[in-house]
DNA sequence: GTGTTAGATTAGTGCATGCTAATGAATTAG
DNA sequence: CTAATTCATTAGCATGCACTAATCTAACAC
């Protein structure tokens, strides 16, 4: 066995790097829960197709399930997201280009 | 033809998803200017994959090249990880989760 | 019990992709 | 001029991957 498990950078960058997967994970982070059929609803794919993309973002650590009944429900983990982040943090993209963003938010929250 | 344009976001996630590919972009990153060649040493492929992979970067906004004479000098374009950016900004997970770095770094920036 | 539904898993298929080796094109050195 | 160097491109190959169709299990309804 030739395993060579990826880092987590890659894991995320590849979960999110096909268009449909990251579909179902946004569809997963814009409701609080959802379950697998009706993901698989307006996805254009198949049921298999879907549970297959939840097993790679539950890999990456971008979702998390919830068993309840036959159905399970999903919900986004965004600390998953966090390898991405930090990747990007080193590249200081963020701090540069998105200074009034920043500033507005933090009066926002904290005035 | 059937060229069916994947939007930038996929683009750009796909090119770093590699770790080779992303290994080149942060020596591009992290040199001003960097050629094939160089980058072909410490990379553990040949120079053919190097400039596949540039190809590749090139195409996602993330570098940019310069010829001199035999040599091509390549060179990082940060703007290109904007779709990323916006991306992950949509999500918030950004904010919610660098709180206490963003306050430093403003108070730091304008006290 | 039978039937139905939700979800995971598997085998199989077609296509994308990362790589090498080889070549080609352009520049420089002698 | 020839020879060497840099880089891009191509063909070919092996692996990976997204998908479907077909199960299989488990939880409900009757």
């Amino acid at each position: 066995m030739i395993e060579a498990a990826p880092n987590p950078m890659t894991t995320v960058m590849r979960a999110l790097a096909d268009p449909t997967r990251r579909a179902v994970f946004e569809r997963v982070f814009e409701s609080k829960e959802i379950s697998v059929a009706e993901l698989t609803r307006g996805s254009g794919v198949t049921q298999g197709a879907i549970s297959q993309h939840l097993k790679s973002l539950k890999q990456a650590g971008l979702v998390a399930e919830r068993a309840e009944g036959r159905n399970v429900y999903y919900r986004a983990a965004p600390q998953g997201l966090e390898p991405l982040v930090s990747w990007m943090d080193h590249y200081g993209v963020f701090w540069r280009e998105r200074f009034q963003n920043l500033r507005d938010l933090l009066k926002e929250i904290d005035p």
